[in-house]
DNA sequence: CTGAAAGCGCTTACAG
DNA sequence: CTGAAAGCGCTTACAG
């Protein structure tokens, strides 16, 4: 591998003045426009590229940012990732990819590795899902760290982090079921440890209070496969049976109208459903599948965002970002003699 | 920050002895039982964890992969990142995500990127999506390389790479489609330009001149909306109807199967649907997405192990994994009075 | 504008 | 079994 001292021998030159040329720091020191350029010339014969690891070395951070994500095969965290790797690329800095599948032994392991790695921020996505351990682990970190999701309990006071509005969300979806004159309301919901999960629910509670109408709690593990049998089991109950159903998630919305097809139920006329995250395939489906926005790309944005500036000493507070609810076929008013989406 | 100097000065040893202790080489030095457990205690204490930075400068490997993506969005990548994290972690390897975006610039800048982060190897994903001049970038870099999926032409033969069988799986879901009676079977393409594409038209068009159907082929870039655009098109050609589409992928195929839906008809007593890559909801669609499984996290797995080798010094052999069709709901034999999942 | 030199935090022959 | 010292490839005061 070529080194800065090829480069200066070619360039007649020493190996502090290369650096000057190639590696300007942000107060940057006078070069003279010919050496500048015989060290240019020389670095593109030998293809130098100078090396990051020495660089990190002497300036003492490595322009790293540890990405945690629980599971990088649910279609949510994808677009958290795209919009955390191109933040931090347009501020030099590069993404390693941590994927805890939820564990708690690896979520140790990955925090040691980047402590190892002295990477300069961490973002922790599915921050609502820790446990009170794992947010103990998270605490002592002296890294900076920007979760997206609330984190729960009072872990929230001590740690940044970026989310949407799950409860103004849930409420405005409810609402909307509520519009549609659904007289029993289920809420399919994923796992109750996660605050944002607890918040979906509770935006839907407060709404169906208010409205009067009859709900139903379904709770899962966020598992389609255990959505599927929770609806199945629901609308089995011929006299309870509900009339429609905001899930928590996409993943559960999708396991829900297959339930109901199974059922040999009609989405929306018998059953309208709703789901959460608007993954990519949900205006490709059939009905196609009303949801909420999630602008996962800003979320990654502003989470980069704000662990730059924890970086440099700032305080910062939490950003709430608003979802949008977006209405399709899945919940389309039933108007006799019309056809569905 | 705690150094090995700090260490070793609590335990009252030398750095050389606390590197030893704390950093066993392949070739472990001896080190009497008592010290060692005197710098595991100094070392706990201090909380201190060895600078992956510095070691990565000595040792002359960094402990990086890179992981090239086209499209961290599209839900066929996710898996396969996941398998080469996987497969990573286990090796000590840590993963430095690249979303290209398809774009060359980037995939330039990244290349670029890697060189300096010195990483120990470079793992392409989309490998048969890469243009010509693209593939030149890619030889040209001295880190051992892998392509998941088949490069174009013939820097086949100079790239290590992992892929699977593309014609095999393609004439087997084909001539389950030709075996469904279908007499008119469509192939709803993706990009040309990639490998992978091309095999699946491959094996599709050997199969149905074979059996003598009538084919049709809808080119599309492999966006839905476009593979949508094509479905419907071809489906108001009454005479000339499809009774049968393999989609080059399952977003495609989803997009298949809501033309089909608008244009009132059924799947799959009217028109079969095939897809490719079973994504993670496809048994959960109804009907259920017949598909071809994609070993996504063993590509990723084989990936790693190849490219540990190339960096070991030896020579590879590509590798080509079988891919298990599954037939699902949407081209299950229609019988009369039975009913569709 | 240029360079010699110290130093970032480790590993590893080498010597004992 | 232990340590002193060289060196990995850079950046950056410091001196000129």
């Amino acid at each position: 591998m070529v080194t800065i001292a090829d480069v200066a021998r070619r360039a007649g030159v020493s190996i502090a003045t290369v650096s000057r040329v190639l590696s300007p720091s942000s107060d940057p020191h006078p070069v003279s426009a010919s050496t500048a350029q015989r060290v240019q010339a020389a670095a593109l014969e030998l293809k130098f590229v100078p090396s990051a690891i020495a660089q990190g070395l002497v300036v003492r951070r490595s322009g790293l940012i540890g990405l945690v994500v629980p599971d990088l095969s649910d279609p949510y965290y994808p677009n958290i990732a795209s919009g955390v790797e191109r933040t931090a690329r347009n501020a030099s800095l590069s993404v390693l990819i941590c994927n805890t599948l939820g564990e708690e032994a690896h979520l140790r392991d990955y925090l040691q590795l980047l402590r190892a790695r002295r990477v300069d921020a961490i973002v922790i996505s599915g921050g609502s899902a820790l446990t009170p351990s794992e947010l103990d682990l998270v605490a002592q970190l002296d890294a900076p760290v920007v979760l997206i999701g609330r984190p729960n309990e009072d872990a929230e006071a001590r740690l940044a982090f970026v989310s949407i509005d799950n409860v103004a969300a849930a409420r405005a979806v409810t609402q909307h079921l509520v519009e549609l004159g659904r007289k029993r309301i289920a809420h399919l919901a994923g796992p109750a440890t996660q605050s944002t999960m607890q918040d979906r629910w509770l935006g839907f509670a407060g709404v169906v209070e208010e409205a009067g109408v009859d709900m139903m709690l379904l709770e899962t593990s966020g598992a389609p496969e255990e959505g599927y049998r929770e609806v199945t089991e629901a609308l089995s109950q011929r006299r309870r049976r509900p009339d429609a159903i905001f899930a928590a998630t996409d993943r559960l919305a999708v396991a829900a109208m297959a339930a109901i097809h199974d059922a040999r139920l009609r989405v929306p006329r018998d059953v309208a459903v709703i789901g959460f995250d608007d993954i990519p395939l949900a205006a490709m489906l059939r009905p196609s599948l009303s949801s909420v926005h999630q602008p996962a790309e800003l979320l990654g944005q502003k989470a980069i965002e704000l662990a730059l500036k924890l970086a440099a000493g700032e305080a910062v507070e939490p950003i709430v970002l608003p979802a949008q609810p977006l209405f399709r076929g899945s919940t389309q008013p039933v108007v006799r003699g019309s056809t569905q989406l």
